[in-house]
DNA sequence: CTATATCCGGGTACTTCTACCTATATTTTT
DNA sequence: AAAAATATAGGTAGAAGTACCCGGATATAG
């Protein structure tokens, strides 16, 4: 045990409880380390930051009121002095990109092994970065999948608000005489908004529109 | 301390140390309990509950080989001796329905209170269920959701090999001419096998037959 | 004020799908 | 062997969507 020296101070961020307690054990082991705070919930979390400054924090991304994203935007915004550790279930790249462009300085994954987390820890407190293993794989993966989703938005917002609400029509496979009596114009107009929509989309052929709007329903 | 009594065996299974570290703690916190193996894959848990015949198994569901619901399935087709608890992350009615019809005796979520894991390892111990107070809400709500996917399936049973060929073609937004090419018959018998497709599954209407293929999709 | 974008409406032709129908050959079941 | 189901192919009609074209009204920006 080092009792000699100072510990360093560390906050451990988790909306599960008995996780809380595992992490805490895991930290305190060797003696290093002294966890001060435990939070449940971001808001909570960026209270404690600021009023304890700890030297590292431990994040969980999936957390109520803020998440551990947002947490990392606040950290940044205000310059708080604290190294961050992402420790999350989620092998999700765009997490990790957020956390990245945030400036986490760690990054692992729920399922690594106790070393790899004091590992974390110790590189992260001496100002390095330390990212899990299995998330450096899905570096290389990612650029595909995220460029679609990310490029249909820039598509979306050079509709125009009445094109954009048809396309909200489209999505639950209403006609376009239907959509032509719920918006009061013409079927006419519907669809040459679909034409327009489709040239402006690049979409062509019988159902490229349909499914278009179904795939992305969510953001319309 | 309860050194006078026999302790109640326990094992852990989840593939995340450090949640295992967090769960023998608050497991083994008050003496009654004791935690006489951990593991963290299901092929490993099944072996270890077989040889030592832990009085209760704590198991998380996502874990490599075999996953917590098949874990039950062994249990209850090996007739084990052994009162299961699934603790998970997942509010999923899909799982937990499953965990019922395979015996469960309690059902947590991961971020359940400490106290909450006490409780219920104590209830199931002495032969009662105990679900977490989060997923009885799912309960009532599941009935709907859980009806659509489950009476597909028999919908797609009274569908012929042929049929759902096409209905797999149809899934990937081909036109009738596409697929007979590919299938190497006449477009009118594709447009033959939509309509009877449409017929036993009652679908009417213009795209109703693109969105069911959709839909289901991954069970074609 | 002119120019541009957006919204609205229509014309024409074509493709694709749906809704009915009939019919034959093959396979499966009874 | 007879009956039923399945796969095959076609006829006719209509509904819905796509692909082009056109012009006018209105608003917004330069």
């Amino acid at each position: 045990m080092n009792t000699s020296v100072k510990k360093i101070n560390v906050l451990i961020a988790d909306d599960h409880p008995i996780f809380r307690q595992g992490l805490r054990k895991v930290i305190e082991e060797d003696g290093k380390y002294s966890v001060i705070s435990e939070t449940s919930n971001g808001a909570e979390t960026i209270e404690k930051i600021r009023e304890l400054k700890p030297d590292v924090a431990v994040l969980d991304i999936d957390m109520p009121k803020l998440n551990g994203i947002e947490i990392l935007k606040a950290v940044q915004r205000e310059k708080l002095p604290v190294k961050c550790v992402i420790l999350t279930m989620y092998k999700d790249e765009e997490y990790f990109n957020q956390a990245m462009d945030y400036g986490v300085f760690g990054y692992l994954l729920k399922d690594s092994v106790v070393i790899e987390l004091i590992e974390c820890i110790e590189a992260v407190q001496s100002g390095k970065h330390y990212i899990s293993p299995k998330i450096s794989d899905y570096l290389l993966q990612r650029s595909e999948k995220q460029k679609a989703l990310t490029n249909a938005i820039p598509q979306l917002q050079q509709l125009t608000k009445t094109e954009r609400e048809v396309l909200r029509h489209l999505s639950e496979n209403k006609t376009s005489r239907k959509i032509a009596e719920e918006m009061f114009i013409s079927e006419r107009t519907v669809e040459n908004h679909r034409a327009n929509i489709c040239s402006k989309l690049g979409l062509k052929g019988y159902n490229a529109l349909l499914l278009f709007a179904l795939k992305y329903k969510s953001i319309l």
